[in-house]
DNA sequence: CGAGCAATTCAACACCCATTGAAATACGGC
DNA sequence: GCCGTATTTCAATGGGTGTTGAATTGCTCG
């Protein structure tokens, strides 16, 4: 065997390698001559296995978690729970090394890249969502604010303390937030 | 040619230019052939003004607002009003267009310049606040808070009548979040 | 006028970039 | 053994980058 492209051992190599530089430095400042020095190849390889450096940074974050699922089972339930429950989802994501990954990978290029942004915007807000109307703004507002605090944390502005045990911290100093935040797009409909 | 103006206003065309640019593209995505062709000069004319393309950009966004500042002022009142005022501050921060433009062009380059990331550390952080402890959870908090309700509205997420009317809509909609925010952190020390 | 000085232009440097195509290597099937 | 294919290397291309230094303009003042 060996011969279809997607077994080979550096396709791999480079695809975490990627995904490691694109989210530690973003698109912009990560050059496919950093990725394949990081994933000991031959930059030739780069173009070879992947078409271009777009597509590669495409298929890095092909299956990025979506948030939106996340976001709309939590309005489903309604209740003052929800808030804490996806507050306990989204920090688990982000804990995850994978998720975590790919997840700054995404949001640390949506700003270089149209592609990534049209990415975020989708995954933040599926049609499903969309239509709903009155929701949209609740899920906006708390697709910002994890926006936010993941950007915060990946500045380093953030107490790591927070994330700790499961995220505890963060968990308990979110809720009432998420709470309101949850709350606050509803009209009077 | 035109008449004599005191000093170069050139050097001012360059440094609107760069405003425009640094905050519409980032630091990395910003050429200084790019930022010459807008201020309608020779690209040697950017080095020789300013020390070099960082000097240039440190020049931008020296005088940048201090949201601490503003921050400081809403812990010190305390009281639930202090929600609404902070977030009017901030709004009517977002929507003047120097501001904004000032505010834009750290946000968007924070993440590929050291130095903007350290301005925007200390602009958040001075250390009154930070020798508050127990105030710094909430500082961090809001401070995520806006940095992604800014980074999600430049990314085209956010409904713009948000922030039309004085910011009305974005105002009602977060005041029950700010205010949940600035009671978060609050520990039983 | 012409010297002096700032403002500006021009051409070039040295470097990094993504991408390409041809050559070289490894390796399984016949 | 050889063949074909997949993998990898090498060298080069064309373009963009920040920056530099010398040359050129434009204007003010002696």
């Amino acid at each position: 065997m060996a011969e279809a492209k997607g077994l080979s051992d550096t396709r791999q190599a480079i695809m975490r390698s990627a995904a490691d530089l694109f989210a530690e430095l973003g698109y912009r400042n990560t050059s496919i001559r950093a990725i394949a020095a990081d994933a000991g190849c031959d930059p030739a390889l780069v173009p070879h296995y992947f078409d271009s450096k777009e597509a590669l940074y495409s298929a890095v974050i092909a299956d990025t978690v979506r948030p939106a699922e996340v976001l709309r089972e939590a309005l489903r339930r309604g209740d003052a729970g929800a808030a804490e429950w996806l507050l306990r989802h989204a920090v688990a994501d982000w804990e995850d090394p994978e998720q975590g990954r790919r997840i700054l990978g995404v949001l640390r290029s949506v700003l270089d890249l149209p592609v990534a942004r049209e990415r975020m915007s989708r995954a933040l807000l599926p049609r499903e969502v969309a239509d709903s109307g009155a929701d949209e703004v609740r899920v906006w507002l708390v697709s910002s604010l994890f926006i936010g605090i993941m950007t915060s944390r990946h500045m380093g502005l953030l107490d790591e303390t927070l994330f700790k045990e499961g995220g505890e911290g963060a968990v308990d100093a979110l809720a009432p937030v998420v709470e309101a935040l949850l709350g606050a797009g509803e009209p009077d409909v």
